[in-house]
DNA sequence: CGCTTTCGTGACAACTTCGTGACAATGACT
DNA sequence: AGTCATTGTCACGAAGTTGTCACGAAAGCG
């Protein structure tokens, strides 16, 4: 599965860069920008999986994207996040059904919103749930038990995925088969340090995939390491 | 290890002085103080990697903080976490708008507070843990296993990474053939002096460059030493 | 310049370390 | 009981690494 594509189209810089930055972190694929009209294209050219969209924003109003993201057939039934002020106002644009999935009202948490988008990308695309971790182009979904390599689902066994799991948290670094061993397999665990090996094995054998390269690398008389990025 | 900088801004002595040594204790490199202009000042030229931030400080209030510091180029992407007391719904969430990454409500627990702080170094900075050293155009980062030269991957064997990681440990500094043998072979091998040319020889080969001068220089009848800057 | 000392280099055999296929033991599930 | 996936170990060969040596080049020195 590839990473979930999100349409974000807020014009407070600010804000707009923070949201970014946290639904980055979060496993999205963030195309931002300030402008109604630039966001009807690239709804169109980029097929997110969800907007999310400020209702005060330059160009066409928040309520008309929504109202034109829905008339598309393209984006007919692209999810919707609504961002909207609290006030006088909040009423009447919660009263329009414009097609919005889901309201959140300044001001708001990232968290906030970011739970909401989450939750309605469960909803759309169920592997999607849970905490995702993510380096390069492999993710792994730790509640769904789930391994996805360039958006091909990937079958792991247990200690493969434990293995998986533990690297991806610590992308990058250098373990040695005994920090693995404490790691995945537990303190006070009597086992081979060159059993690490095997499961190594069977993990790249799991995630290799052609044309990719292999994520694992070996660092010779030190121990594994994930490829970071 | 480079510990991650950290800067606690908090007016009560005592939490701040609990929160200096847990977060001590925790391996950061706190800078602490009670004010918020000063507090500007401290995030400019200690460059923390995380800043604390009480809601309730002297001098100029936390969020007002917060403000500037993603105003200024030099600190607008480091991650802030603020302290908010409890029921100031409003502050907590205006805090987080104005690009606080996180907040935490008075009462909490020092272990709470650790715990998000290290949730958000783990994310911002996943190789944080390792430490890298840099000399010239040389750079090395140890828990990764890696060397660059001029951002170039290089390949060495694994003696001639200790060999070279100790050198970086002291730079310019000379070093005899039977104090390399100590160091990066152990004070217990019976190894030839000469032995000790070779893996010259090979980390000279390992990181040579085109263009570049080696910045391995031999000291005749005293030993090898890395030539600093 | 000749002599001595010190260093760079290529070669190489001994040694480590790693990848891989096979296999028996285990336990879950039918 | 029987099937199946998973697991830990092992043995073997492949690949990489290491310490040593021999020889020649370079540097100091009177």
């Amino acid at each position: 599965m590839s990473a979930p594509r999100l349409l974000l189209v807020e014009d407070d810089p600010a804000l707009a860069e923070l949201l970014e930055f946290r639904f980055s972190a979060e496993g999205y694929a963030v195309t931002a920008t300030p402008d109604g009209d630039e966001a009807l294209l690239l709804a169109v050219e980029e097929s997110p999986d969800l907007v999310v969209l400020d209702w005060m924003i330059e160009g066409t109003s928040g309520i008309e994207v929504c109202r034109r993201l829905r008339r598309e057939k393209a984006t007919a039934h692209v999810p919707i996040v609504m961002l909207t002020a609290r006030g006088a106002e909040d009423d009447k644009i919660r009263g329009l059904d414009t097609g919005a999935d889901d309201y959140v009202t300044k001001p708001f948490s990232p968290r906030e919103l970011i739970a909401r988008v989450n939750a309605i990308m469960r909803r759309i695309r169920p592997a999607l749930a849970g905490e995702t971790l993510s380096v390069g182009d492999l993710s792994l979904d730790a509640t769904a038990h789930k391994v996805t390599r360039k958006g091909q689902v990937v079958a792991l066994g247990p200690t493969e995925f434990r293995l998986l799991k533990f690297f991806m948290e610590h992308p990058g670094r250098v373990f040695s088969r005994g920090q693995l061993l404490d790691a995945v397999w537990g303190t006070d665990s009597d086992i081979e340090l060159r059993t690490v090996d095997v499961h190594i094995r069977r993990l790249r054998k799991g995630i290799e995939l052609a044309g990719s390269a292999d994520p694992v690398r070996t660092v010779r008389s030190a121990g594994y390491a994930l490829e970071a990025v």
